[in-house]
DNA sequence: TCGCTCTCCGCAAACGTTTGAAATAATACT
DNA sequence: AGTATTATTTCAAACGTTTGCGGAGAGCGA
């Protein structure tokens, strides 16, 4: 009663001949006569017929859909990595079930549930920054549903996985700073128990040691979103902690810090040199604008697709994985150059 | 030899009973036996059973999931609206399939296609810029598929929808500005042939005409991005063109147009005061902070995913299709306050 | 006329699940 | 013991497709 869709079976009836004979005449199969097919094709164009996906998912054991688990949409990295995954799923055939974890854990336990409930040929995944235990991937594995990592990677789980060099980047936004001879930089921190975190702050550690610069403890700050970097800011002031530089996780947390500081009467980039992370449409809005690393969001969402349809296709029992390691590069804007 | 997921079949072979016992002790059905129904969960959790999502749409013609149509999901806007279709729809138990249109006509079409084939039970659509004609939504509904505009409508097109009032937020936006004293305030406005377009450029006037003051054609500027918006701010200061607020289309001119204002030494909100459009990420990270309109893009996901369940369930042959207006409303900021 | 080869088509099973109906087994009642 | 009742289970069909196999009919050579 629901779908008023065709089926081949009304074809069929229609006709006065089997589904069989239907299927084989759509597929242009050498064994129905010419005559048929045409009436068939005919009726079909004429009846708007769309083959029913859902009874070919079941047949074939094969829903030609992958599944991507996304923490946040809104962000413009994340959904620049959706368009590469969708271009390159699109080209080959392929649909694209998006889930948000929203960053939270639960949510992204029930995602691989529904994923996984709807036969989903093969997974994305970056996870979230509550996660920290890992059981709902092993089910993915288990289930034999190939799975690929991408950008927030699972520290020690030996998979797929697309990320780009953090820490080098890292190191190079700090480098940046110290070369324009700044000494005392300052890190706003992510998360450490994400590896995107730690690999951020160890580039910056780099960078400064191979400078001979010393690494101070309270340089070292957790800040990681625009409200917590306005207050570190603020503390920083108020403890008359001097410094040149900052080079933050990602643009928001530099964002607010900026603001914060000329708010102040803190000249930027005169007085303190100010880098960012993850380039997105605010680094070219501020001002000044913001030095910035591009992830080339885009690029990863191909790449991880890439990887992801080869494991489809090719179904090996015992795959080697591999990581693959997209370098980010330098944007330098006005925020950092003196 | 695919999936490795266990199904009904296997539980039973296991069990050595039948799968339609099986499928019923899953769904605690008084006709099974205590014992058996313990055996079935128990062995149904120990391997890790997932129903078919599948072989379930398929049996119950019923896929229990939307599909979605977007133009793109970069902008705040839209990936707000499509936390708000995800929250909604995955309380009443239902997928969501995300297709971006990239404002492309073309891929416009294949995904209502791609949403049929998948046997979709509803389909939310905001149309892209290019889009001007409709036959692919006259299939959706010939499928008896039902169907939601929301935010970009088609007009002169009779169907369910979920709009902001644009025209009347444009009007108090502008006469916010009228109200804090300023009278010589221009309109930078977007392309014409877009619904929204007009109906911003026609709240401005309506503010303008009711305030009586005097509606300038020099006054009203096609510049709709970050871009434009700085050209046309230097044509104005060039010509010499007196004014004191500015009402753009959305906030990215807005954006542009205010820091190029600062950056010739005019003062925001002193000397022009500024309102943007389409509050996102964007407006609060200014300096100043961007006074701006509110779209409510996380409520209207909510509202039309409310309406397209609703048509889901009462499939009414007839329906009389409903308008949601939402109003849209002011968020005062710094840009604008004297 | 028999047998062989083509050409074209239909049957039936399968994918995983649900569900009305029928079957079986166990128990109770007379 | 015979029958009715209840409890538990299985059968079979269906959702829309695909596909191996078998079959009908035609054409042809011997």
């Amino acid at each position: 009663m629901k779908s008023g869709l065709i089926t081949i079976k009304d074809i069929a009836r229609e006709l006065k001949i089997s589904p069989s004979t239907v299927s084989r005449a759509l597929k242009n199969h050498p064994d129905i006569s010419e005559e048929t097919k045409k009436a068939v094709n005919e009726l079909a164009r004429k009846s708007n017929y769309q083959p029913n996906a859902v009874a070919l998912s079941l047949k074939q054991r094969r829903s030609n859909t992958i599944g991507v688990i996304i923490p946040e949409i809104v962000h413009y990295f994340f959904s620049s990595v959706i368009s590469g995954i969708e271009d390159v799923a699109y080209d080959a055939g392929f649909n694209v079930i998006i889930c948000q974890s929203n960053e939270k854990y639960n949510r992204e336990v029930v995602n691989t549930r529904t994923l996984l409930a709807n036969r989903v040929d093969g997974i994305l995944v970056s996870i979230s920054k509550e996660t920290s235990d890992f059981d709902h991937f092993n089910k993915i594995r288990e289930n034999q549903v190939p799975l690929v990592f991408y950008d927030r990677v699972v520290p020690g789980f030996d998979a797929d996985q697309v990320i780009v060099d953090d820490l080098e980047a890292a190191y190079l936004a700090t480098k940046h700073l110290i070369d324009a001879g700044r000494k005392k930089i300052v890190h706003f921190a992510g998360p450490q128990n994400l590896l995107i975190g730690r690999h951020r702050k160890e580039g910056y550690i780099k960078a400064l040691r191979e400078a001979g610069l010393e690494v101070r403890d309270e340089w070292i700050i957790e800040a990681d979103n625009f409200e917590k970097a306005r207050i570190a800011v603020l503390n920083i002031l108020e403890d008359k902690i001097q410094i040149d530089g900052l080079f933050a996780v990602n643009d928001l947390t530099a964002i607010g810090a900026m603001q914060t500081f000329q708010k102040k009467g803190i000249k930027i980039p005169g007085q303190i040199g100010i880098v960012g992370f993850s380039d997105g449409r605010l680094s070219g809005i501020t001002d000044p604008t913001l030095t910035s690393v591009d992830q080339h969001g885009y690029e990863m969402g191909t790449i991880a697709t890439e990887m992801l349809l080869h494991r489809i296709f090719s179904d090996e029992s015992n795959p080697k994985y591999e990581t693959k390691v997209l370098n980010a590069n330098l944007i330098v804007r006005e925020s950092s150059v003196l």
